[in-house]
DNA sequence: TTTACACATTCCCATATAGGAATATAATTA
DNA sequence: TAATTATATTCCTATATGGGAATGTGTAAA
């Protein structure tokens, strides 16, 4: 994505599926790399890549202990999609009123016949 | 993004800011192509293109009138995104109930001094 | 102080894609 | 029918990025 100097924002992060398997896997439990790779199948290299961006973006976090890198979720991270997504919340329920109303309407003109 | 054939899926639709603004401008307002362009004073390709990708991931349809074409946002689009972030809420609140918890006891350490 | 291990980083390549400029297409008007 | 308008599409370029292979780096063990 050029010219939109997307520095790794928490919505260009959680597009990835891969980055969005890492936090189905690590949320709730912090891992280090090896059994990240271990669990997904992927090589070690794409692993570190990936935490690499969900790093970047906040998503994720990291802590040494000995020669691993134990990874944890930054869950409250993903508040911010959480709120653009809810203003608009109200629009779909009001879709599905609308066509709540429309079979309704269906069903009235039914009934008159 | 190679390799991870991303058929414009909801997930990278909305990882573009541009994107993210048509769907806030057209949120609850029905627009052609034209108001778009002026109301983002961006070039009317650029718009053209953007909301070509919005229909390929379903989030807006498209209504012809006249050689105008009239864009809406289909907003249950976008539960699966929110779906998807719900899942995670608790671990937000776990942390901040965590966090609430250590600034208690660093209250009450001070008090017992 | 070598060797082995866990992980990050670099190099390379293929591909996706944002945006500009130009052009095509479809509908309306003259 | 010709000209105009509204919008989509194509062509081009620069750049971002995912993944593989190879290599670097830091830490622990021999």
């Amino acid at each position: 994505m050029p010219k939109t100097a997307n520095t790794y924002d928490t919505f260009t992060a959680i597009a990835e599926p891969k980055r969005r398997q890492l936090i189905e896997v690590l949320i709730g439990n912090e891992m280090n790399v090896g059994e990240l790779v271990e669990t997904t199948q992927w090589n070690q290299p794409v692993v570190s890549k990936h935490l690499g961006v969900l790093k970047a973006a906040g998503l994720v976090s990291e802590r040494r202990e000995g020669r691993q890198r134990i990874y944890r979720v930054n869950a409250q991270e993903l508040q911010p999609i959480q709120l653009w997504i809810k203003q608009f919340e109200k629009y779909w329920n009001q879709q599905f009123d609308q066509l709540d109303a429309y079979l309704n309407q269906l069903q009235n003109k039914g009934d008159n016949q």
